[in-house]
DNA sequence: CCAAAACATCGACGCTCGTCAATGTTTGTG
DNA sequence: CACAAACATTGACGAGCGTCGATGTTTTGG
């Protein structure tokens, strides 16, 4: 099945102004809530920096439980909450699976935050 | 005693490089993961768009408790998590609580999270 | 086909969080 | 001074979250 069916960053980057622009509705404040609770974790803020930084800004689960010093289980949990969130992809090759920062969702969600 | 002592955002703010520039540390992660709680809450962004669209940019309790259709504890709640995290400012002003959006506060969190 | 490696999933445990009713505090008013 | 209005604080409850050990699944290698 295909994975790119509801990705809730792109849907809000698409339908919805600044939250200063005009009051943000009901319906869009607990989707944008729900994609900011995917950042807002220091696990899940230091995996994100530590997939952009690694190798060619891909990284396996291996390469990141050892740093973050959280056991296998906690860093897949991690992984799988910032895939469905839209900020992170999946891509499994062989016996690993390899996470990249999806282009341009970090800088949707801060333009959704931003003033101007 | 006064109010202005740590504010996390400006702390933040003025000592780290967005996420993805180098790997963010375990301190910083922390504080930053706490600032974005601040925010992740469907409630608090409303909240936030509520008092930007106000009048002069300014509004009390009693403006933001009915449309929100919550009570006026939570609401007190809620304000009060945001002014602790650097992200409203309060001024009273007889019986009534005025809360404003701190100048540069929401940029500077959308430009920790920000690729560029 | 069997064993090992790399992840994902499950179940369970504490802890935090959002919410409210009740109560406390401060300010303005008669 | 007494009373009311606008908020803040407290205590309590249920729901959700982060974490782990144990187990399941898939792929590679012999």
């Amino acid at each position: 099945m295909p994975v790119a069916e509801l990705l809730p960053l792109r849907d809000l980057a698409a339908c919805c102004a600044p939250i200063t622009r005009e009051i943000i509705s009901e319906l869009d404040a607990g989707r944008l809530a729900r994609t900011l609770k995917a950042v807002a974790d220091p696990a899940r803020l230091r995996l994100i920096s530590m997939v952009a930084a690694h190798e060619d800004g891909e990284a396996c689960v291996c390469d990141l439980t050892e740093p973050l010093e959280l056991s296998q289980p906690t860093v897949s949990h991690h992984l799988k909450v910032l895939v469905e969130s839209g900020i992170l992809s999946r891509s499994k090759r062989g016996t690993w699976a390899y996470y990249t920062i999806v282009p341009g969702s970090l800088d949707s969600l801060a333009g959704l935050l931003a003033t101007v």
